[in-house]
DNA sequence: AAATCGGGCAACCGCGCGCAG
DNA sequence: CCTGCGCGCGGTTGCCCGATT
């Protein structure tokens, strides 16, 4: 029944490559490839590593064309609007990062990026002025408690929350961050409203953020389910929680927008391919500032 | 000069999905 | 149809090294 064990766990090596092992796994994938990695260790002269290791070392380390350099500032800026837009897909945001990978991205994001923007007062998970989030949750926690016999509260009641999802569609999401602005939550970055992505607003803000509504409005309309609880709702803050729960019972508007949201990326990913998408976002200079590093020139960023 | 601390990064872990057997 | 592996992915850990005391 199924398969064969893909290597003996109890004979592999773990820990840092030495060069040895290196040169090893990389004169055999130069000369055949990378197609099934189960069987690299053994071809690759008797490696004392799991499949799975190989291909991680390969992908990280050892593949053409990565770069090893700091990253640049047009990078930065590019991952903190890619992060806005798809929360912590990091392979999505690899991708178009050429010579970057995923644990690139991700290490750099955890160790710089998310501190870069927490000095500047912004939350790195939800891209909001960490005041307007506080006053947010804030909100919510005066709300009087439910009658007595009532269902008991979710298991979520924050971030999956139907007012918390109205209250966020009022508030902005920052996509950018400016290095040496002071820490003003008012400061003034480029910013969204989720707003933004409710399909029935798209013709509505056009003018004000073109991009953005007319790549993802047009899946809304014509495939994504409308409203579904879709587990991991919570995604497009950055997986608050990592429980993610449904979003409700899918008959709230915000919840629903943020459903939808995400819907669309995934649909996105399914018929035309995440990477056109987002290079079609990109290319609008009214969304990211195309190449012309506007943002780097209003902003400052890392001035 | 030695000890401690903290940041950065490579690698591992565990999960979900697709598919081979 | 069922089982379990291959693969890809995001989250987490642990080690190394430079900075600080």
């Amino acid at each position: 029944m199924g398969r064969p064990p893909c290597c003996d766990k109890a004979n592999v090596k773990k820990g840092p490559w030495t060069a040895e092992e290196d040169a090893k796994l990389l004169a055999y994938t130069s000369t055949h490839g990378t197609g099934n990695w189960t069987s690299v260790p053994q071809r690759a002269g008797r490696l004392k590593r799991c499949g799975k290791s190989c291909r991680l070392r390969y992908t990280n380390y050892l593949r053409p064309n990565l770069k090893h350099e700091n990253f640049t500032q047009e990078e930065e800026e590019l991952i903190v609007t890619l992060h806005a837009m798809l929360g912590s897909r990091w392979s999505l945001i690899a991708n178009q990062l050429p010579g970057r990978t995923d644990n690139d991205v991700k290490n750099y994001w955890n160790t710089k990026l998310s501190k870069k923007l927490r000095q500047r007062g912004i939350d790195p998970i939800t891209h909001r002025p960490i005041a307007d989030l506080m006053q947010s949750i804030g909100t919510l926690a005066i709300r009087p408690p439910p009658a007595a016999g009532a269902a008991p509260p979710p298991c979520l009641p924050v971030f999956h929350d139907a007012p918390y999802f109205a209250a966020l569609q009022q508030q902005q999401v920052v996509t950018h961050v400016d290095a040496d602005a002071p820490a003003s939550p008012d400061s003034q970055h480029l910013q969204l409203n989720w707003s933004d992505f409710l399909a029935d607003d798209a013709a509505g803000h056009g003018a004000d953020a073109p991009a953005p509504q007319a790549a993802l409005g047009q899946y809304q309309e014509g495939s994504a389910p409308a409203a579904t609880a879709v587990v991991g709702g919570g995604r497009a803050f950055g997986d608050v929680d990592g429980a993610s729960a449904g979003v409700g019972d899918g008959t709230d508007d915000g919840a629903g927008a943020a459903s939808a949201f995400i819907d669309a990326i995934l649909d996105c990913d399914k018929e035309m391919g995440v990477d056109q998408l987002i290079a079609e976002m990109l290319a609008d200079p009214a969304y990211y500032g195309g190449g012309g590093g506007s943002f780097s020139s209003e902003l400052g960023w890392g001035c």
